[in-house]
DNA sequence: CTAGGGTTAG
């Protein structure tokens, strides 16, 4: 199969590459060997790259072996192939090896090490090896760059990231795409988005790459919203979209809930042929099940031919927090059956879906696994998650056990989960014992965080100790604690409608005002009785009306007062819903014939019929 | 033979 000849170095090429694909299976290989095919100066460093790109650090060792054999292992070109691999495949020891026996003064043997130790999270290697180069005055280059900036950055090194920014702009690189880009990207992932714009707009050309690195990390330190405007700046510059940025731009889609402009970059996705690349695919899953569209997440899962690791887990937490925590655990199974490996975020999402479901048994077998099964060790997520579902089915003792059990101090996410998860079952006095214990605790470590005041409030109002309901209300005031303000909001056609606790600033609020009402009374006549057990749930954000005009009770209102009859009113609050808007929308979905999908904090409400998904736990 | 951005978080 080798007895062509070539004309064209083009030709040479894509026999090289047919050579490698074939030969970096071992039998092949040997067959390969057997034919008496010819290993040289181009064969060798081209099925090296393959053992790279495949980490087949076997066959990389038998070739570089058979280099030796024929004496081509002093050949520059066969030495920066063979550090090439062995970085590829994280042999460093090796690779670092003929770097310091060999000593080439060519940048490509360095470069390629600093591109490995970066990539594989070796961020001080890869600057050391940075610092060298500069030292021995070895030509620091487009691919040197790019790797230190990078490093720079996982490292937070922003004083650092400036030298290497000054030695750049003596270097006459600092025009070159790929190193305007890595500059951005430095700046931007380390906070100073100020520095990463002014890098930006001197760039002689802003590709999708330099706007992917100011988009996510606007998202990250700045808000969802910020990162949206600059995606929209981006498109009235016409720069083309590619995969990674939609990917992005789904993310803070989904965060904000904004379900329109997901199902256009949705569209746009198809339409490009993107949708075959499984971060797209991850991030369209994420924005449609965050938005309520579970069903639509799911159809997104079945057409990914691959799943990942995070496709997997980010259908298990989609379909918790849409009330389906027992389908979570079936498909955690299959993940487990059809050979991927859980990490560290699969188990909290699947412990969550356990406590939502009241799956206290497999719960408690899924965590004992994580360790021994799966070398996973427990975080405090996933202790909050179990002590949560210990709590909340009653068993209170246990989940004190638990904690007494933890290897590390538990934290304020674990003593909030405790103090929520008493709430439950008050009628021992045990349960209330540990949630004065739990918010004691949290009121010294974080005394600025308002839920641990609202939750122990809460439960005190719920048992009727009206004297210690205050006493939390002025120890708030006297702390300067207050809570962030609650809302609702609804997107119709593409704007989003906001409503806080008796806010008369939207301009229909007549309407609405009048059908809260009407609402109300319907529901009365079903025997519909205001609890006043989660008065204070939104302490600092009502005033002494009480319950009846909550944000979330608005909004469903505005959506049957403008929505077609029929239609599914869909509407996103920041915080938990209170036990009473819960109730009373319940009945609203029953009287009125209506499905309403209400996201909270935590998780989903698909009310129909007057049920709702969550099973009145949440 | 070496290069920049992305997706999951009770």
């Amino acid at each position: 199969m080798l007895a062509f000849s070539f004309n064209h170095s083009h030709h040479l090429r894509s026999h090289l590459l047919f050579t490698a694909s074939i030969t970096t299976n071992s039998t092949q290989f040997h067959r390969f060997l057997a034919n008496g095919s010819p290993l040289n100066l181009y064969t060798i460093p081209t099925i090296l790259a393959s053992c790279g790109a495949q980490r087949n650090l076997s066959l990389g060792l038998q070739l570089h072996a058979l280099a030796i054999h024929t004496g081509l292992d002093s050949n520059s070109f066969i030495l920066s192939s063979l550090i090439t691999m062995y970085s590829k495949c994280s042999h460093f020891s090796a690779a670092y090896h003929i770097l310091n026996s060999t000593n080439p003064n060519d940048s490509i043997s360095w470069n390629a090490l600093i591109v490995s130790s970066s990539r594989s999270g070796l961020h001080s290697d890869a600057l050391h090896l940075f610092v060298k180069m500069h030292h021995r005055a070895l030509p620091l280059d487009e691919f040197t760059f790019p790797s230190a900036l990078n490093s720079a950055a996982h490292l937070s090194l922003v004083l650092t990231g400036q030298t290497i920014h000054s030695l750049l702009l003596r270097s006459g690189f600092q025009r070159h795409a790929h190193i305007g880009n890595a500059l951005v990207d430095m700046y931007a992932k380390s906070g100073e988005l100020h520095s990463a714009r002014n890098v930006f707009d001197e760039m002689p050309h802003r590709d999708v790459v330099a706007w992917t690195s100011l988009l996510t990390s606007s998202a990250r330190h700045v808000s969802h919203s910020a990162s949206l405007d600059l995606f929209l700046e981006m498109l009235s510059s016409s720069v083309n979209l590619d995969a990674f940025v939609i990917a992005a731009v789904l993310s803070s889609s989904a965060e904000l809930t904004v379900l329109e402009l997901g199902r256009q970059l949705h569209a746009t996705s198809v339409k490009r042929g993107f949708h075959s690349f499984l971060s797209l695919g991850n991030a369209l899953l994420t924005m449609y099940a965050k938005t309520g569209c579970i069903d639509d997440a799911e159809l997104i899962f079945d057409l990914i031919p691959y799943p990942d690791a995070i496709t997997w887990t980010a259908l298990i937490i989609g379909l918790a927090q849409n009330g389906r925590g027992h389908d979570s655990v079936h498909v955690y199974d299959k993940m487990i059956r059809t050979g991927s490996k859980p990490d560290y975020i699969t188990f909290i999402g699947l412990l969550f879906a356990c406590s939502h479901a009241g799956l206290v048994e497999p719960g408690r077998s899924y965590f004992e696994s994580m360790e021994p099964v799966h070398g996973i060790e427990p975080g405090p997520e996933h202790y909050a998650c179990m002590i949560d579902l210990l709590a909340r089915s009653g068993k209170i003792e246990e989940a004190v056990r638990l904690m007494n059990r933890m290897r590390f101090e538990p934290d304020a996410t674990v003593w909030k989960a405790l103090l929520s998860g008493c709430r439950v079952h008050l009628n021992s006095g045990f349960a209330l014992q540990v949630a004065e214990r739990a918010a004691e605790i949290l009121f010294k470590i974080a005394p600025n965080d308002a839920v641990p005041y609202v939750l122990l409030s809460n439960i005190y109002s719920k048992i009727r100790r009206w004297g210690d309901v205050a006493k939390i209300r002025a120890l708030m005031k006297a702390r300067g604690v207050s809570k962030e303000p609650g809302c609702s909001w609804m997107e119709v056609g593409g704007v989003v409608h906001v409503f806080h606790v008796e806010d008369h600033v939207h301009p229909r609020t007549a309407e609405i005002y009048a059908k809260v009402d009407e609402m109300m009374g319907r529901i009365r006549e079903t025997g519909y009785v205001a609890e006043t057990g989660n008065v204070l749930q939104d302490v600092g954000e009502e005033g002494e009306m009480g319950l009846a005009y909550h944000s979330e009770k608005l909004a469903v209102a505005f959506g049957l007062v403008v929505l077609p009859r029929g239609a599914l009113i869909r509407v996103f609050k920041n915080l938990r819903v209170c036990g009473d808007c819960h109730t009373a929308l319940k009945l609203v979905t029953k009287v009125y014939g209506r499905k309403v999908v209400l996201r909270d904090a935590n998780v989903f409400h698909h009310m129909e019929n007057g049920v709702c998904s969550c099973g009145d736990y949440w």
